[in-house]
DNA sequence: ACAGAACCGTACCGTACGGTACGATACGAG
DNA sequence: CTCGTATCGTACCGTACGGTACGGTTCTGT
């Protein structure tokens, strides 16, 4: 199992932008090897040379996509309620963003297709390399909010996936599905809006009372 | 050419069995034509007259299936708060108990992976046929808390999908993934219950005369 | 009993894909 | 200039699948 690391050459990197695009396309069928050597200008003996098999070529694509969306780290500025929610509701936003992304789901239906396969990696790949940076961020965020007390829970990762939930609610399967009319990037705002006042609604803590619960 | 309809002979609908079986058991590429006419003793032939290509046999599949598990319409009893409680925790296990469910999950991947290709309506069929009734009895439910005024809302869709996400959380797409680890039946219980009690803070009426009481 | 329909099993066809081999071309090192 | 390396374009191979055709068999209606 070579590890894959993201020291493609920029030629590399180029065909694997190409196969981006013929996956986005036209779906798992377009990605063929014939394929993706003729819209890239490259031998398929290069690609089998680079990657591989096709398996490979599969899991490097997932590889550099992750790499080019480098989830941006907040620096941990003084926070008070009002830029920890709108920091809540960009996160929101940039979530809803990712996962109604072409690329992102064109990824992701590659990977639950491959889901039945036994020897498949890509589900957990694609996890790895991409919702974990993702989980990183907000699991910071609550945190921090956590510790200037704007927000209280007892379990981190149960209050995000609640926070997750409330943002995606079946969204994301929607799009996947290939539903019409889901996909509208112009009410992202206002859902990630609703979702962040639902999220105060259970987590936040009124400034008046205190709730003894959970402080550390 | 048979359309969308549920009039499949004993024999056809056994071989539907079949063919959900061979798909839950190794994905879409273990079903083929030949494949499924050895496995369930026909012909290729019987096939494509009974389901006219590959495509109409998938889509017969999801009909088939959809067909079986019939949502059960809970009869308009007396509401008290108790009552309406269990039967949301009711729905939450469910639901759950449904998207972790093996033929549904082969099926969704199935919808996901054929997504991206032009001409499919395999995701809106599933959507149909899948989805309808479970918003159906989740409607019905929800606004006949709200006549008895034990929950308030102003949108009951936008209610729905909060409910929906509380409940489903991302599980259904790294469900779909083939995470490992995350199908644990063991813990619907505790989530469904968990989501509930959050619907509750977010839309629930404070009850302060317990009339609910003295009627059994 | 008999005809016709439905069906099974198998063989067959065309195509498309994954993967390999090979000659041709460009380019840097010595 | 020459050698070695990397790559390209193309041709090739084996396989597997979707779909069709056909002879033989079972079932059904009269």
């Amino acid at each position: 199992m070579p590890e894959m690391q993201d020291d493609f050459t920029p030629r590399q990197r180029a065909v694997l932008d190409k196969a981006l695009g013929l996956l986005v396309e036209g779906g798992e069928r377009a990605l063929t090897t014939a394929g993706l050597a003729r819209a890239a200008n490259c031998s398929k003996e290069s690609l089998y040379k680079w990657f591989g098999d096709r398996d490979g070529l599969l899991a490097a694509m997932i590889a550099h996509q992750a790499s080019k969306v480098r989830a941006r780290i907040d620096g941990s500025e003084k926070l008070d309620h009002g830029r920890f929610r709108t920091h809540l509701v960009d996160f929101a936003n940039d979530l809803l963003q990712v996962l109604g992304g072409d690329v992102s789901l064109a990824l992701n239906r590659l990977a639950i297709g491959q889901a039945s396969r036994e020897g498949s990696r890509l589900g957990a790949l694609l996890i790895e390399r991409g919702r974990h940076g993702i989980d990183k961020r907000a699991g910071a965020l609550l945190e921090a909010g956590r510790q200037r007390g704007l927000i209280a829970y007892g379990d981190r990762d149960a209050a995000y996936h609640t926070f997750y939930g409330l943002i995606v609610r079946d969204l994301h399967v929607r799009m996947l599905l290939g539903e019409a009319g889901v996909r509208r990037p112009e009410n992202y705002a206002a859902l990630a809006e609703e979702a962040v006042e639902q999220f105060f609604v259970l987590f936040g803590v009124r400034k008046e009372e205190t709730t003894g619960r959970d402080r550390v």
